[in-house]
DNA sequence: GGGTATTTGTTGCATTTGTAACTAACAACC
DNA sequence: GGTTGTTAGTTACAAATGCAACAAATACCC
């Protein structure tokens, strides 16, 4: 006999949290991407930069969760769009510190308004006690040990 | 002045969604990687027709919200592995219905099971109340119109 | 029936991603 | 100093995806 009882896809928390990050993540990305040409790995990026300037690939790479080859190229396509500049270390010549442009500066500034913005429509969506308890449970699952 | 008061990428729902959907999605995604050369899709497909056997690729795009090309993909490739059979309907012979074979219902009855189990250590992880708010914000998030 | 529009699903091509191999720089050890 | 191992980041190649164009079947309208 099939022991699976009541097995649901609509239940079942991967599924539903893919569902929601997409149809979520594509709003917002289709501005970056409208506005900036950007792509998703290309918006993070600039937004941790734009939090705590002066961080290496690896630092990025390790806070965003991002492998290092995403880290790389998208780092790539921002010093093209002159959004990112590097400058090699001193001590370790291996890597570089990456900073925004004045430009990139703006860029992120503009995108920050719009996403709090975005952000307070999701809030008021779910109501405060709804933003408040998604962002505990999410946070309990990002930062759960495999 | 810059016009973003504290904006933080960690209070941004989009981001914390992503990253709570990528962590947890992975875990799950090796199981069917692993056991059945299953590609995410393709598991979401077999889940589908496991639920509710007998669905166009139409059908099944449109309840998991799924580009029909990557829903036709899908099926080729489950095709492949014998684990879906299409019959191509007397009335209108554009489409065809999907079934799992005797062999795919196997494998959906397995990762049902593993797919329960999991969401069981989840909601252990979240506690009851957490793994229902979770859920209810999730659902209120995917509805949402554009 | 004959012409046009719509629908289902597939395919070709460009873009994006993942994996592994690689280079260059540094560290550790002798 | 020279050998070996490690680390930061890049690149090459394969796999996956998105988009637009497509074929085939059906629906609509006269």
């Amino acid at each position: 006999m099939a022991d699976h009882p009541d097995f649901r896809l609509n239940d079942f928390i991967p599924y539903l949290l893919s569902q929601a990050a997409e149809a979520i993540g594509q709003q917002f990305a289709a501005i970056y991407r409208d506005r900036y040409g950007m792509l998703n790995t290309e918006w993070r990026v600039l937004a941790h930069l734009g939090e705590a300037g002066g961080l290496t690939a690896k630092q990025i790479g390790a806070q965003a969760r991002v492998h290092k080859t995403k880290v790389s190229r998208a780092v790539v396509a921002l010093e093209r769009k002159r959004f990112v500049a590097r400058t090699t270390s001193d001590t370790d010549r291996r890597s570089a510190t990456l900073e925004l442009t004045k430009t990139g500066r703006k860029v992120y500034e503009d995108l920050a308004v719009i996403a709090r913005e975005y952000d307070r429509q999701l809030a008021h969506s779910l109501g405060q006690k709804g933003r408040e308890d998604l962002v505990t449970q999410l946070r309990q699952l990002s930062s759960r040990r495999t």
